[in-house]
RNA sequence: CGCGGGGUGGAGCAGUCCGGUAGCUCGUUGGGCUCAUAACCCAAAGGUCGGGGGUUCAAAUCCCCCCCCCGCAACCA
């Protein structure tokens, strides 16, 4: 058997497993299945990234003991598995004692090539991205990319001779075309490494949540270190036995979102290079999933769920749904209406329905047995041709990671095929003539071969329904290997005839009522550390999360002030930024906001709105702006300006 | 001249690497069927493939220029 490799990324437990984390691990899912039902020796892994300063101060907050706060996150996600479905071999997590040996293994095999040596890091650090942001970056002072707070971190710190892997680096990127796909990606990583690479920080003092360094325990390990070794660590790496290693690592494939290219295609090749570890076979890199055309953020609001539409779907539909309407690489769109169209289209119209007449017919006209084909005509032989044909088409697919092609191949020839030779055949009018007893044999023993087909094709993205229609058609589970037309043993009796997807006669209202209601009540369950707000409606349902709650004496502390618009114009070459004068009653002064892309400059003039009085004076793009104006943020980001109904005068204080 | 993605019938997408009658699903319209989950089957309408130029016997696809949308970064206090 050859062997076949495959991991998710480990998740990062700040956060409970949303959408995106559902689609990688269900995509992995399918193609470790389709592996296995091509005969393939598959490792299928998944789990939970636990380390780090995010993850101490997340525990701290939610007043536990690290430890068992990441006990919770990670149960959550081991909880998303069994609910998805998944098949995964193993399950780490970066805690467990196995991955600290493999860790500090990959650690001293990269030390002992020369490549770690002992430096002082200062610089801004942001605790939420778990990362240092150049000065140039930093957006007033704080983190460009989540907007929170920066510190200013002096520590000694270990660093990896990242510097030294460019050229090696942009030689294996030649070398192995076909290493990161889609082949734009790596175009993207080919010039990042080409305009120069950086010794990289790999240790941290600051904190205590990680894997200490081997032979100096003051400091611990940069995530990525440590998480990137995972993928190692449960072969059994650094440990006597690295014969799994041996075995597996050299076809490993990395399933990615395209937010960790980066780590997964650069950082990781190089670690494993200096280690004298082959680098991996194949990065696969997907896009996001985007709610209403716009990224998912908890901020706005849009983040999906997926229990929520496992509930109303089902498992099977759910992952059909991902599998067949998202092109590898690129983003798609996930909505109630999609997925309520597919759902009702693909499932419950085509697959759903042609299980269910052929099932009946076979029922009604045969007893319940599978009837034996006899003497093939034009019409079966195309049919048997097409089946043979989206065999091939599928299973190439599915090698390929093309899960959208396969299954679209397995849609138009077979199951609308099916329903096209039935409706040719009229297998109703041939029961009431004897005389068309063979042809009417022929016509349903070759529409069951082909659900029979259709079941073992559809086996990788949805296990629960073709298990299902074999139930029904009275088949064991098959491999692909085998896999032909014809081979359904006539006088096999039918199962109890169920329908397999009923239609979900539902309007898109009532749907997405079902869809949110995760926003009502709190997921519950020991992971719980507070309730993702999963709404659709900007802004609605919104509610503060418990501990984010503050008092009114740090309210007060912000002096919200009325202030009247004298002077307004564009910031040069800027593309959201105003510069406004504002009269706040015994002064006035300057202040920039980025509200251009929603208010021309004139129409602020001479507006009354509301700032903040007292804070930090900040540049932006090299004006100093004392204040900020208060303005709702709505889902397509485009600002609207508190206003008042009454004509207040400047000045006035707002609470 | 910041990096990248995208612009294909009403909607959502595939096709673009390796030129060869423009394809799929949903929707719309008309017809057929009654085994089946008011499902299924057939047919039709609907596109100058963002715009312009070029290469070619032939361009959605290759080359050049331009426009628009979306991420990221610069500029959201």
């Amino acid at each position: 058997m050859n062997p076949f490799y495959i991991t998710t990324p480990i998740y990062y437990i700040n956060a409970q497993p949303h959408i995106g984390h559902a689609y990688t691990t269900m995509v992995a899912d399918a193609i470790a299945r389709s592996r296995r039902l091509l005969g393939d020796d598959v490792f299928f892994l998944t789990g939970t990234d636990e380390h780090g300063q995010k993850v101490e101060r997340a525990a701290q907050k939610a007043g536990l003991k690290t430890e068992v706060f990441a006990e919770q996150i990670a149960a959550s996600f081991r909880q998303m598995c069994r609910d998805l479905n998944i098949s995964n071999n193993d399950f780490i997590r970066t805690t467990e004692p196995r991955h600290h040996r493999a860790s500090q293994e990959l650690w001293r095999r990269v030390a002992a090539s020369g490549d770690i040596y002992k430096g002082d890091y200062e610089g801004w650090y942001c605790t939420v991205d778990e990362i240092f942001v150049p000065e140039t970056q930093l957006v007033d002072g704080k983190c460009p990319t989540c907007g929170n707070k920066v510190e200013r971190l002096k520590e000694e710190s270990y660093y990896f001779r990242l510097s030294k892997y460019q050229q090696p680096l942009l030689n294996f990127y030649d070398a192995n075309p076909e290493f990161l796909q889609p082949a734009f990606r790596l175009n993207e990583v080919r010039a990042f490494v080409a305009a120069g690479l950086q010794d990289l920080s790999i240790s941290r003092t600051s904190f205590q949540w990680g894997i200490p360094v081997p032979d100096d325990p003051k400091h611990v390990m940069y995530v990525w270190f440590d998480a990137l070794t995972n993928y190692l660590t449960v072969l059994g790496f650094g440990t006597a036995d690295e014969s799994r290693v041996q075995r597996y690592w050299p076809v490993v494939t990395h399933l990615v979102g395209k937010e960790i290219v980066r780590q997964h295609a650069l950082y990781w090749p190089a670690f494993l290079m200096s280690a004298g570890i082959l680098t991996p076979r194949r990065i696969i890199a997907h896009g996001w999933w985007l709610m209403g055309g716009a990224k998912m953020s908890k901020s706005i609001g849009n983040v999906a769920r997926y229990q929520d539409y496992a509930g109303v779907f089902g498992v099977d539909a759910l992952r059909y749904f991902v599998m067949r309407e998202m092109t590898l690489g690129q983003d798609a769109n996930f909505s109630d209406e999609a997925i309520l169209t597919r759902y009702n289209a693909d499932l419950a119209n085509d697959l759903g329905n042609v299980v269910s007449r052929t099932t009946t017919m076979i029922a009604r006209y045969c007893d319940g047995s599978v009837p034996a084909a006899h003497a093939a005509d034009d019409l079966d032989r195309s049919l048997e041709a097409d089946i043979q044909k989206t065999i091939d088409t599928a299973r190439s697919g599915f090698a390929r990671f093309e899960l959208s092609v396969a299954l679209q191949a397995i849609w138009d020839v077979l199951v609308r095929g099916v329903n096209q030779y039935i409706v040719k055949r009229e297998p109703w009018r041939l029961a009431k003539k004897p005389e068309d007893r063979a042809l009417l044999e022929t016509t349903l023993y070759r529409s069951a071969d082909a659900l029979r087909v259709i079941a073992a094709l559809v086996d990788p993205v949805m296990p629960e329904a073709a298990g299902r229609i074999r139930r029904m058609l009275g088949v064991p589970q098959e491999q692909w290997t085998d896999l032909r037309p014809n081979t359904l043993r006539a006088g096999t009796r039918l199962g109890a005839i169920e329908p397999l997807f009923p239609r979900i006669e539902k309007n898109v209202e009532e749907l997405r009522a079902m869809t949110t209601e995760g926003e009502q009540k709190p997921i519950g369950g020991a992971g719980t550390v507070s309730a993702p707000g999963a709404t659709q409606a900007v802004g609605a349902g919104v509610t503060p999360a418990e501990d984010n709650r503050i008092s009114i004496d740090e309210f007060m502390k912000v002096e919200l002030r009325v202030a009247k618009v004298l002077e307004a114009e564009a910031v040069p070459k800027s593309k959201k930024l105003v510069k406004l004068k504002v009269d706040v009653g015994n002064e006035q002064r300057t202040i920039v906001a980025g509200i251009a892309e929603a208010y021309q400059p004139e129409q602020l003039l001479g507006r009354t709105i509301a700032i903040v009085f007292n804070l930090k004076p900040a540049k932006l793009m090299g004006i100093e702006s004392n204040g900020m104006v208060l303005a709702a943020s709505v889902g397509d980001g485009k600002p609207i300006l508190v206003s008042f109904d009454e004509p207040v005068p400047p000045g006035a204080r707002v609470r």
